[in-house]
DNA sequence: AAGGCGGGGAC
DNA sequence: GTCCCAGCCTT
């Protein structure tokens, strides 16, 4: 398969055009200041599934707040949580802690610099593995991410269903054998900056191509239909009434959310889902869930919040209640000045400006 | 292999 | 609205 997909390519000319590239128009990004493992761990984990520009902010913000694993390792989960607070998917916060408090334990603080102890860390696939493998340590390990696929898919008009799992193990194939020895790392962060700027998902820019001359995709005019994947299929819709409850010593009532699951060990205002029950019955059911009296007061507002598999109807409620304390471990009653030392996920923060 | 897991920006 | 982004984990 391999040897069908990259015959007559050639190889050693595509490297020296990508490279040469590269060299000159390398993006200016700041975990590429150095090649610091912790560093490049760190942006790898945030740039999964999350573009640059969003990144660097929370780079910058988390290099300042944990600079080294050691500091990482002792932190507050809470603490790694804030930090990561609004850019998503956060298990990849609590993984990454995880696992660097596992380096300290195990590696005495240094990042294994091979492949197996390095992808047996919580949070380190296969992408992952081989991105800080070539980044950090010149390793020349394929790193195949959604530009790469995309990438090679063109150059080698690969049709295959890149949402299939096996196909990614093919790209990674061909990566191997097309990588760099001399420049592993500059290889690997070419591609994904080709893939960035120059062979885009939509309308990608072939006339300025370094490897134009290389894209098979090009040559019949087809890059606009590769590559091939798949449809995710729709979100399911769940209504929730959303209370903001307020009592009369000017605090609030905020919920910490399970530690698995959707945003785990987040928090939120509470939430009653209206799958079981109807509206009229929320003040009944809250009491029966969580001991707490209250009583709705009025409508603030209807937030809809849409995740990658789900979409939320939060209809918000003000609410108010005569208690001072709450039994029920998942609520707590804070000040409403305190609300900012919480991490919530944005569905959440919409309803911070009713406080 | 399929589904859970966030949020934002480009179109 | 749709797509998809420097993916990984669990089942």
């Amino acid at each position: 398969m391999i040897n069908h997909v990259l015959q007559k390519f050639n190889i050693s000319g595509f490297q020296q055009e990508l490279l040469e590239w590269y060299y000159q128009y390398k993006r200016d990004l700041p975990w590429r200041e150095n090649q610091d493992p912790y560093r490049v761990w760190v942006s790898e984990i945030m740039l999964q599934q999350t573009k640059v520009d969003t990144v660097i902010p929370y780079f910058h913000n988390f290099l300042e707040k944990f600079p080294t694993v050691h500091d990482l390792a002792e932190a507050d989960e809470q603490d790694v949580l804030k930090a990561w607070e609004g850019l998503g998917y956060y298990s990849r916060a609590r993984n990454l802690q995880h696992a660097v408090r596992e380096v300290v334990a195990e590696y005495d603080g240094k990042i294994p610099d091979n492949p197996k102890q390095l992808g047996a860390l919580k949070g380190v696939g296969p992408y992952t593995k081989g991105a800080i493998l070539s980044i950090a340590f010149n390793q020349p390990e394929p790193a195949v991410d959604g530009n790469v696929m995309r990438v090679f898919s063109r150059v080698l008009m690969i049709d295959d269903d890149i949402a299939q799992a096996k196909t990614k193990k093919l790209f990674e194939s061909v990566t191997g054998n097309i990588i760099s020895k001399e420049d592993p790392s500059s290889f690997n962060q070419a591609i994904m900056d080709l893939g960035a700027t120059i062979c885009t998902p939509k309308s990608p820019t072939c006339m300025l191509c370094p490897v134009n001359e290389y894209c098979r995709a090009y040559a019949e005019g087809v890059e606009e239909q590769l590559p091939i994947k798949s449809k995710a299929k729709k979100q399911k819709s769940i209504p929730y009434v959303t209370l903001l409850i307020k009592n009369a010593d000017d605090q609030i009532i905020i919920e910490k959310r399970p530690e698995q699951g959707l945003l785990a060990n987040l928090w939120q205002f509470p939430m009653i889902p209206l799958t079981d029950i109807s509206k009229d019955h929320v003040e009944n059911w809250f009491r029966a869930e969580y001991g707490l009296t209250v009583k709705l007061t009025k409508e603030l507002d209807h937030i809809k919040h849409t995740f990658s598999h789900l979409i939320w109807h939060m209809d918000v409620m003000e609410a108010e209640t005569q208690e001072t304390d709450v039994h029920d471990q998942r609520l707590k009653v804070i000040d409403k000045a305190d609300v900012e030392q919480y991490p919530f996920p944005v569905s959440h923060q919409k309803i911070k400006k009713y406080i």
